[in-house]
DNA sequence: TCCAAGGCATAACGTATGTTATGTGGCAAG
DNA sequence: CTTGCCACATAACATACGTTATGCCTTGGA
């Protein structure tokens, strides 16, 4: 996969897109923006936690993580990032950062200073609204992980994470036929659902003899994504996709509104 | 515990001030936003998911809750609200509420119109940063739940979510003496954690046995802070307390800035 | 005063998952 | 072409935790 030139242009306004029509000059704002586009190989830091940063970056090309280690060293991926994603959007408020960042796959971002973006946040209020708001939905993101890692068994929880990576792929348009690129070790699955890298193969393995993952090397194919799904116990409602970038995905009903 | 009768001024206030200063309009501000007050009592919904709610709340007295339920109807609670808290901020900028929220003790909160918070953040961009910078907090508090519900056992994980409780409540001098009201059942604990109720019974047990927290009926007590720390794997920075909150709790050192 | 309900403790038992170990194949560096 | 590394698979074994069940105690309502 190759990305325009205007990273910012081709991912971010194309997820902001998804939410409302920005304006020839919000556009442009965004256009502006300097970026230094950094290659990283695998598993290579990005940000430490503790750090003060006075940069942000954003995903181009390829997966990055969020994680922590508990203090005798084992790693909980908090977040994982595709491209068009602002891992760490967080360091416009917050002074120091509270997790790490790292490459899990061979990976382009672009840094950009941070005062660069406060000052379009002060000229741009609805462009300010809309990071914030992608900062709620990495949040509500954060809810659904916490239920799955802390309530769904070891196969559900992959199949969860699956159905999740499929649909947010597919709204940068990075899924094909059902099936995308998936250069993640067992081992960084495993981080992310909070299991061992053992238990992560036997759940694969499980999985792809029921038929719902087909495996080959570095990429992952969905042939029934219905069943995948239900066996997952996933609902995508919680990306809070906009209607354009969920559609096909989102199932049926809008609940009553709120009484009280 | 009352409440002064300008609610939001005693307890959004506390928080705010925490972080920066308020000016006089700023205060005035928030201190003329109409509130409505409801009591409530144990286990009361207060917004379901799925729903799109017209006003927002925040948590006066007592204890509350965010929880989703999986497929087959098992509870996971997401995050644990203490007077002081905004729990569904994220309303301001997400159509549907995508978990549920709760009350987990007697409790009184305050509905305010999301429409009059809109409007104080378009006048006050500051406040606006501050409301942003609140959700980041939870954010940041999500991540650590991640960690805590994936790969901490019951006993270090127990030990963490009640570190985590206790600096919170002494951020709004909810503590005295290491010791504070805990009218929380173990069964929302379980909730809290992902561990069965049976188990959450053994893991207090076990946390008494040691001399690390001592309950008596609806009430806890912390003999020796440093032990409990340990046993938690605690670090309080992800709460991102200002200074003056923190006074007492934060470990020491600042590692060095970012490079790359 | 009594009863019902819920919160808690504890025991017996089952199991999902972790741990440790070994072997295989692919791939990159020399 | 080797060599070594790493991702992955698989087996044997250990265990933390879930489940089900029972009983006690407190609390609040009739």
């Amino acid at each position: 996969m190759t990305v325009d030139p205007n990273f910012l242009s081709a991912l971010m306004i194309l997820k902001l897109e998804g939410v409302f029509t920005l304006t020839g000059e919000e556009r442009q704002a965004l256009h502006d923006l300097p970026m230094r586009v950094v290659v990283l190989k695998t598993n290579q830091d990005i940000v430490h936690i503790g750090e003060c940063p006075l940069q942000s970056f954003l995903v181009l090309e390829g997966f990055a993580s969020s994680y922590k280690l508990t203090a005798d060293g084992v790693r909980q991926i908090v977040a994982l990032h595709i491209p068009g994603d602002a891992p760490d959007l967080q360091t416009l408020h917050l002074k120091r950062i509270d997790c790490s960042f790292a490459s899990i796959s061979p990976c382009k971002v672009g840094f950009f200073q941070l005062d660069d973006l406060r000052r379009i946040c002060e000229r741009h209020p609805r462009l300010s609204a809309a990071f914030w708001r992608e900062t709620l939905v990495d949040a509500s993101i954060l809810r659904e992980w916490v239920v799955n890692v802390g309530r769904r068994d070891a196969y559900t929880r992959v199949a969860h994470l699956l159905c999740e990576f499929l649909v947010r792929l597919k709204a940068v348009g990075l899924v094909e036929n059902s099936a995308f690129d998936f250069p993640i070790t067992q081992a960084n699955l495993a981080d992310a659902t909070g299991i061992s890298a053992v238990h992560m193969s036997r759940a694969l393995k499980a999985l792809r003899e029921d038929g719902l993952i087909q495996t080959r090397r570095m990429h992952l194919a969905v042939p029934d994504w219905a069943k995948l799904v239900n066996a997952g116990d996933f609902d995508p409602f919680y990306l809070h996709l906009g209607v354009n970038a969920a559609a096909g995905f989102r199932p049926a009903p809008q609940p009553k509104a709120a009484a009280l």
